[in-house]
DNA sequence: TATAAATATGTAATATTTACACATTACAAC
DNA sequence: GTTGTAATGTGTAAATATTACATATTTATA
């Protein structure tokens, strides 16, 4: 008597996956690509203009539906080379959405990948009309729940920037220490001492300096630092720090 | 002449988003539950044995698809219920696991969550014979991806109890120091300082004293304490700190 | 009653973070 | 060109946080 318990050894096991797989509820799935970039001082989402109906005139973060053949990675990947003709841009996973009435038309998943670029790369193309970059703090008329996401999003980036080198992504590859400190000044919305910034990021010792200056400042122009990630890599500190 | 482009007064907006959303290919997806346990001072994860063939003898974490009808995050509390008959346990998601080999039986994606549950809780029902505790350093023998998932869920883990107070999760409601310790200990594969480590949770200040002493101890019977989710909400610091 | 093994706590040394002031440089206006 | 302005660039002292370390206390056990 085995009390209706079906033993390990007697335990039926399943051969034929496909019919298994074949068996589950599928369904639809979008990566929502949030484009930040820096400009003005100021952090900066680009925006397309809603193509459905039902959010006439409102905003939606960059996304599609994802295909067959290829990870979320290259969906979100593919999203942003068709939008900004760019590759080579920082993409990370950021969270899956997926309140069964998120979308007007039936159940959609999204899964929001946060992208960094800099707006002033050569190879930024932003040919649509309907493509804008926004303000981060201009929350009004989005589209579906891409206020959350973008909310979601930018706080995962806040989070971020202060523990790991993300932000350079959004400054040229040359940059000054007040630029670096505009940056995050601007996504974190604190004030900042300049001396003391300047010293933390010399500190970490992966700057590099490129003897070079900014040019067409109105004042005396800065030096021009270079992110080394090598540099990064050989000296980042493997911490053990507990702190709520 | 305009090229081409369609102008945005003239752009044909979607009215049939079922239509739409009907035409985006469709995916499986799973959800799959990294149940951890702490117990004999070492961090544990809650797995089951494959009931593939292809995955004969493997381990695998918990999982199961996701209804239509619920959110993800429905779905892994589903899972943890039926698996432990818990409800009111830790989760949070950690990643979405997307290449499209991962699964035999064709594409499936997964979602991980990441669950903290105490072990000795009276609620706590592991009936299946074939779920088993297992200490997350053995690392043979898992089906699918799972190690992947798995190893992903314990670096998030390691990162995110140094930063927020998840770690009373895998302990009973009154705990002491030593405990809370040898947690830390355990999960971060390090050793800290007894005295330097009280005297940081007692400054985090979210500690409250039950009055209480451990039981059933060899020798000296430590303090009992509980964590207070209010005295941390009124304590925790808003806090910008670069630091890579 | 003595011993063993843990809990409990305090203090000094070091490292990090914060606060703050002045010299230097380059552009722009005169 | 001389001068004013507004930025860059750097150093130092105070406060805070972290680390290292030693001794007394308590309880179970022999």
């Amino acid at each position: 008597m085995n009390n209706g318990i079906i033993s390990p050894v007697n335990q039926i096991l399943i051969t034929d996956t496909v019919t298994l797989v074949a068996s589950y509820p599928k369904v639809a799935l979008t990566v929502d690509c949030v484009i930040f970039g820096f400009e003005d001082n100021k952090l900066k989402v680009l925006l397309i203009r809603s193509d459905l109906e039902i959010y006439k005139g409102k905003w939606s973060v960059l996304g599609d539906f994802a295909r067959e053949s290829e990870t979320l990675e290259e969906a979100a990947y593919r999203v942003l080379y068709e939008r900004t003709g760019m590759t080579d841009v920082f993409l990370d996973q950021v969270h899956i959405f997926s309140a069964p009435d998120r979308h007007p038309g039936g159940r959609v998943l999204t899964v929001a990948y946060c992208s960094l670029l800099d707006i002033r790369h050569h190879e930024l193309k932003i040919t649509e009309n309907e493509l804008h970059w926004h303000n981060v703090t201009d929350r009004d008329g989005m589209a579906f729940d891409h206020l959350d996401i973008l909310q979601t999003s930018y706080k995962w980036l806040q989070k971020r920037i202060q523990e790991h080198p993300l932000g350079f992504n959004l400054l040229p590859e040359k940059f000054s220490l007040r630029e670096l400190q505009n940056l995050y000044e601007a996504i974190l919305n604190v004030e900042l001492d300049r001396r003391n910034f300047r010293k933390k990021f010399f500190s970490m010792d992966f700057l590099i300096d490129t003897g070079e200056f900014e040019e067409d400042v109105k004042h005396r122009p800065g030096k021009l630092y270079q992110f080394s990630f090598e540099k990064y890599e050989k000296n980042k500190r493997k911490w053990v720090g507990i702190d709520f």
